[in-house]
RNA sequence: GGCCCAGUAGUUCAGUUGGUUAGAACGCCAGCCUGUCACGCUGGAGGUCGACGGUUCGAGCCCGUUCUGGGUCGCCA
């Protein structure tokens, strides 16, 4: 039978003991990190969520309690109470290095068997291994450290946004499914045979309704799901920081997120990051870094040569640029001794890979630089693109010729492949707004456009005269925060006047019917008196990934979703019982 | 769904040209040790080499199929 608490309280957490304590009694209760026995003397770090202390045992002092000792193994858990003293031997590495206590009595309160891996920080161990024993994995200092930042983070949010006048509401979390975005991840309804609730992809559409109730200033650190592939940095539920704001117009709205996040550091981090955000428009961001979410930490920009080389006559160059599209460039510096031919011949099916055709470059180790196209240019022309590229003995230039909106994203990728390949990403935080996204997309696939960001997006003023004549040219209040090359946040201004709005949806290719049936109860209730309003959500998940430097975020999430969307401990999702089917009135078809 | 990478001890890995009984480190178990803190020393246990099939006198290694995990593209308004 294990030992029990009875008669004992801890006095302390393992990690707050300091010298100041020497002389105290102390009770204090944790895991077994390691015990060393040095034969006639026995120390054991006992390891809680504050860290560890080291706890000394003698065998002159008392043979009982000694011999307890010896049998402790790792992972048990124990309690025990003593006298904190001031240690003969001083470790600086830890926060309690100066003390100790001398255990008096000593509790199992519960045995272990051996993990399956070692309860240390850098363990090398698979992750799937450790996804399985999450709970083992959650007591490493570095992912427990991870848990308690992510609690301070949501802990200021509540703070900033309380202090700016902002309420927090709850909004459903079994709505109504509607066919936009992502895939929903759907509830059957039981009450309503063959109905389905949809899990909120976001709670854009109550935080709305929230406006035209009054509410003025609203937030939510809001649970989101969508049955979407996963990725690094994509798990089917995340937490976003939602806000949404009345009687403000795009400047409002982004001092209020800039606000958030120059506190949050602070905070947290204890670190300044300078506001108002740097600003790009999406054009841009697109022609400068082939990327809305462009990583701004170092240069390697795009430079756009389809002017200068369009009538050279090679024919790879001329003809892109004569279809319309245009012929771009990225600058590596330094990169020849890394890039050999083998390694640009690799950049040039990463290329492909991305979607283009292929690649030209030009790579200058030797005297002479080498390039894939000399024998097509004629004199001085080569010297003409190291000039307009900025390239320098050293570097290495890659060149893609074709449509631009396949160009940009190409050039995009590789610049952020060779940079991360030349390791030249300084360690800091660069935020930037990229704003004025374009309001339609052009889906290639049903040869209609579609909204950008979401349909309630409201136009830049200027831009609602193209509506009708030229969508792809309309501009929209709508803006993400990016740090670091990653979105984390996206928004807008939103429309509530009932003929803009009806404007847009037939821009959409929407029948008042169709946007009726899917939206009338957002649209009607703007009919009730409706303040102008926008707002944002800000990716939790992802801020704390990035603030705590990690890779992934299943290092920020207690219990993350594996790749193919299962949970590794309870191997959730299961079958479940034929009578709750039944009760469903759901009948099993397994697809191909 | 496509592409790439990886599966050998509890864990992380090595394993030469296909050749005797598959190794190391950490962990684990036992013994010794009074100032350790990545404790030290001695000894020990621990393997369906992911699975199946094939080639071969002989396969961890070669070939085929398949499974599992990760990354990435598609997808993610």
């Amino acid at each position: 039978m294990a030992d029990t608490m009875q008669g004992i309280k801890r006095s302390s957490y393992c990690g707050d003991l300091r010298i100041e304590n020497a002389g105290e009694k102390a009770c204090v209760c944790g895991w077994v990190q390691k015990q060393r026995n040095k034969g006639a003397l026995i120390f054991i770090d006992l390891r809680d969520r504050t860290g560890i202390v080291q706890l000394v045992f003698d065998e002159n002092t008392d043979k009982a309690v000694f011999e307890k000792a010896a049998s402790c193994r790792s992972e048990f858990v124990l309690a025990v109470s003593g006298k904190v003293r001031e240690r003969d031997a001083k470790n600086p590495e830890i926060p309690t290095g100066d003390i100790e206590i001398e255990v008096e009595d000593l509790r199992i309160l519960s045995k272990a068997q051996t993990p399956p891996f070692e309860i240390v920080n850098g363990c090398k161990t698979a992750e799937d291994i450790r996804l399985k024993y999450r709970y083992l994995d959650l007591r490493r200092p570095e992912l427990r450290d991870n848990i308690l930042f992510r609690h301070k983070v949501m802990q200021v949010t509540r703070e900033y946004y309380s202090e700016q006048g902002f309420i927090e509401i709850d909004t459903p979390m079994m709505i109504k499914s509607t066919p936009e975005g992502a895939r929903d991840y759907i509830i059957p309804s039981r009450v309503h045979q063959g109905n389905f609730y949809a899990l909120p992809q976001s709670p854009q559409l109550y935080k709305q309704l929230l406006m035209v109730s009054g509410f003025d200033r609203y937030f939510q650190l809001a649970r989101c799901f969508r049955d979407e592939d996963l990725r690094a940095d994509r798990q089917p539920k995340f937490t976003q920081i939602d806000t949404e704001m009345s009687f403000v117009d795009v400047e409002d709205v982004l001092k209020i997120g800039e606000g958030y996040i120059k506190k949050l550091f602070a905070e947290t981090l204890n670190m300044d990051i300078p506001t108002p955000f740097p600003r790009i428009t999406y054009k841009e961001a697109m022609e400068r870094y082939g990327s809305d979410k462009p990583d701004t930490r170092f240069g390697m920009e795009i430079v756009d040569v389809s002017d200068m080389v369009k009538d050279w006559g090679f024919g790879v160059f001329s003809s892109a640029v004569e279809a319309g599209g245009s012929v771009r460039a990225i600058t590596a510096k330094n990169a020849a001794s890394v890039y050999t031919r083998k390694e640009i011949d690799k950049l040039v099916e990463t290329a492909k890979g991305i979607g283009a055709k292929g690649l030209a470059w030009i790579r200058w180790a030797d005297e002479a630089p080498s390039c894939s196209f000399a024998k097509f240019l004629a004199e001085g022309q080569l010297e003409q693109l190291l000039e307009k590229t900025g390239a320098e003995k050293g570097d290495v230039v890659l060149f893609v010729a074709d449509k631009t909106k396949v160009v940009l994203p190409v050039l995009g990728a590789l610049r952020l492949n060779i940079a991360k390949r030349l390791d030249i990403i300084p360690d800091q935080f660069n935020f930037l707004w990229v704003v004025e996204f374009p309001f339609f997309e052009w889906d290639d696939e049903s040869e209609t456009w579609v909204a950008m960001h979401h349909p309630f997006t409201s136009p830049l003023d200027e831009c609602i005269q193209y509506l009708d004549s030229d969508p792809g040219a309309v501009r929209a209040k709508a803006y993400d925060m990016v740090l670091n090359g990653i979105e984390l946040s996206s928004g807008s201004i939103r429309i509530t006047d009932p003929e803009l709005q009806s404007k847009m949806f037939a821009a959409l290719g929407l029948s008042p019917e169709e946007a009726q049936t899917k939206f009338g109860f957002l649209t009607d209730a703007f009919k009730y008196g409706a303040p102008p309003h926008g707002g944002m959500g800000i990716g939790l998940d992802r801020l704390v990934m990035l603030m705590c430097g990690a890779d992934s975020l299943r290092d920020v999430l207690a219990f993350p979703k594996l790749k193919d969307a299962s949970e590794a401990m309870t191997s959730a999702p299961g079958e479940v019982d034929p009578k709750q089917l039944d009760e469903l009135g759901i009948a099993i078809k397994i697809s191909e």
